[in-house]
RNA sequence: GACCCGUUCGUCUAUCGGUUAGGACUCCAGAUUUUCAUUCUGGCAAGAAGGGUUCGACUCCCUUACGGGUCGCCA
């Protein structure tokens, strides 16, 4: 049996972390079954596409690394795929329906006419659901043609899965009360009904259901916010679905070959932004120093800051304190600039008292023969037990006169980064705001 | 309201009748001869409730409660 799968996004809106979801579990199914992965644009409502949501689909589902084997900029054997373009492939169906006496018109528009018997459906996830189509207040006769001409979502979507010959329909749980609808739509138009898979939904961490405006829905928002595409992908796979290990980091490829529809859950998971930002980290560690420097370097230029030749050197020293690359110009901006600005806590912190240490400090600086970040921190020592402290006495100081914070890299990477002159200088520079109170 | 799906630590989850109910995030406490958002160790924390079935139930069945979904000339 040929897997065929499809994304069928409507291009109303920016790309949001359900569909993401939807997209991902269609595209991992199709991979790991060697099948083929189809973007379908399910644009027949006019009045709500937009070409700026249309790309907003196509770059989302490329940043998550999703990419498809037919569909718009692809084309196949199966076009087009875009659904405002395929009136023609409607039109012919909507007449063998009405031919075979099962449509009817009410106010200009057409109905489809349900057989009022049960409908029975076997999900691959849900199991087998029967929903009662005689009880016909709750499963009214449905619109599949507007008084203006087009055509409803029930009947394309049905009409293109089977012209596709999609095997496979993974899509949300929302879904699932549509797909008796459906069952009996295939059945009247005499096509082979593909397999259902419905995958439950993403919930708010409230458990209120997620929808636009909430934190994290927007796929497109996740780039500028300092995610990586990987993380992304990983944490979204994890809501509702598990490798049943107690492994969660995945690249996309080690997704492709653990996925399975039968691990996928049943129940609606709560987005956890917090886990998210984890996941990235992890991610995050995994990348080179010069990978890493790379990615984070757009986000240090938007803060303004400059990019030194030694740049790559700059972002290791802060690559395994962030969670997202957007928090590297924050990390890493003592490292790029002269004027460093001093968190007064900070320096309450350190006390008057250090002023003198830091100055000897500075003078055992000057006295270093070749510079290194280990040479520096060799003469603190020195310093520290000629003085009769603990060394650790004197590292906070220091590193509060070099960073002007409390938490940073390991010092002796901050030292040999900043060079003598301007550890030096940095010293003197705090050394007379402590005095000077 | 009717119909459908669901319910294990706060969150994501493992468990497919017999386990001290495991892991991860968060949080807390230690450790790494400075710090740390890194790393390591340890800790807190769960089977919605009530009935069955069974020698034995988180696991199977029923009821209730709660959550979500669907009932459009939206998709």
């Amino acid at each position: 049996m040929t897997i065929r799968t499809r994304f069928a996004p409507s291009p109303t809106g920016y790309l949001h972390v359900g569909g993401a979801r939807t997209a991902l579990f269609n595209w991992l199914f199709a991979r790991s079954q060697g099948g083929t992965f189809v973007l379908r644009v399910e644009d027949t409502d006019e009045a709500r596409n937009t070409d700026a949501a249309r790309q907003a689909i196509f770059d989302g589902m490329e940043w998550l690394g999703l990419d498809w084997d037919e569909g718009p900029g692809i084309g196949g054997a199966y076009g087009p795929y875009f659904q405002s373009e395929r009136k023609g492939i409607y039109d012919a169906w909507f007449d063998k329906l009405h031919a075979a006496g099962r449509l009817y018109e009410d106010a200009g528009a057409w109905r489809f006419r349900f057989e009022r018997r049960p409908v029975t459906m076997r999900d691959l996830v849900c199991g087998e659901v029967t929903i009662d189509y005689r009880d016909e207040s709750n499963t009214p006769d449905m619109v599949i043609r507007r008084s203006d001409g087009s055509y409803v979502f029930h009947f394309v979507n049905v009409v293109d899965d089977l012209e596709m010959a999609i095997s496979h329909v993974i899509r949300g749980e929302d879904h699932l009360m549509n797909t008796p609808k459906h069952l009996q739509l295939i059945e009247a138009l005499g096509g082979v009904a593909p397999h259902y898979a419905h995958i439950p939904l993403i919930l708010n961490p409230d458990g209120s259901k997620m929808s636009k405006r909430d934190a994290g829905a927007a796929v497109g928002d996740y780039p500028r916010q300092g995610f990586l595409a990987a993380a992304v992908v990983n944490f979204i796979a994890l809501l509702g679905w598990s490798s049943k290990t107690e492994e969660e980091i995945f690249t996309l490829k080690e997704l492709v070959a653990r996925f399975s529809l039968e691990a996928v859950n049943r129940a609606p998971a709560r987005f956890d932004l917090e886990k998210c930002r984890w996941v990235n980290q992890q991610h995050l560690a995994k990348l080179s120093e010069s990978a890493f420097a790379a990615l984070a370097e757009p986000f240090v230029r938007q803060a303004g800051l400059p990019v030194p030749d030694h740049f790559v050197a700059v972002a290791a020293a802060v690559k395994d304190k962030v969670r997202l690359l957007s928090e590297v110009p924050d990390a890493a901006a003592f490292l790029l600039t002269e004027q460093i600005p001093l968190d007064e806590a900070v320096v309450a912190k350190v006390g008057g008292a250090a002023a003198g240490l830091l100055e000897k400090l500075a003078v055992a600086f000057e006295g270093i023969g070749e510079w290194s970040g280990h040479e520096a921190k060799a003469a603190l020592h020195e310093v520290a037990v000629a003085a009769g402290v603990k060394p650790g006495q004197l590292m906070f100081p220091l590193r509060a006169a070099l960073s002007g914070r409390a938490h940073g890299p390991d010092l002796g990477a901050i030292l040999g980064l900043l060079g003598r002159a301007r550890s030096i200088a940095r010293l003197r520079e705090f050394a007379r705001v402590l005095a000077h109170g």
